[in-house]
DNA sequence: CCGCGATATATTTGTAAAAGTATAACGGTA
DNA sequence: TACCGTTATACTTTTACAAATATATCGCGG
């Protein structure tokens, strides 16, 4: 239920994939936007800060992606100068790729009747 | 993290929509799951039954939806012979439709990228 | 006018997911 | 070799959400 009323609501339709490996959410939407964010900052610490999410549920997003591909899509490193860090294989990039290209030719694809279904909601 | 271990998994790769008004979700899979159900059965309690969700839940979702669209998706009486039931209105039917429709013509547009995803995956 | 089967709604209970806390390990550098 | 920042992992606590329970309402038909 509604926390709060409002006159104005803005609409949005967002296509949410998902990628299942068995059981497991191999792809999601949350995972890819930590993928962008680890890709942005090398680091999962980091990455997880921005997107206020605590290190400990980063890293098992992280864990579950590379369980779910041949090569780890996050390729991490502890110690040294920095302490250590994080980034994207080059599967990892291939697939942030092609996730948004999932994003576009989806929304590409069902402009129309997007636009339906938005003449149908409340104002 | 998985359950138990198998050699093979099954991949797939779905698209699930989410129409946001607001902060309300107005529409997603598992609403649209309730209103075939509500439409295949004529009952709310029935659909939810099939659905193996309680009452209580299937009803939230039917006002949630019905609360987002200026005309109710899911119209419902009690009382009666039969002791009332629910059926899906006239935008009900379209907006089922409508998202059948994002649903396929989002897995044709990205049938492509989707396949070389697969083949990211492992096996 | 009472019972039936369904909707409608509030309230309590249970539980699984998330957050929080703690600690160890790592490997450069000073 | 001690320090630092980060990854890695276990363990505890909190909380949000779903389930369960309870109760009221409706309107026809017997």
């Amino acid at each position: 239920m509604p926390r709060r009323h409002h006159n104005l609501r803005t609409v949005s339709i967002l296509p949410r994939f998902r990628i299942l490996w068995g059981e497991e959410i191999a792809l999601g939407p949350g995972k890819v936007e930590l993928l962008k964010a680890i890709a942005a900052t090398g680091s999962i610490a980091e990455a997880a800060k921005r997107m206020e999410m605590s290190y400990n549920r980063a890293w098992q997003l992280v864990r579950t992606m590379n369980l779910c591909f041949p090569e780890a899509l996050v390729e991490s490193a502890r110690g040294g100068a920095t302490g250590g860090g994080a980034r994207l294989s080059a599967t990892g990039l291939r697939v942030l790729a092609l996730y948004r290209r999932l994003e576009i030719e989806s929304a590409r694809a069902t402009y129309d009747a997007q636009e339906e279904i938005r003449t149908l909601l409340k104002k």
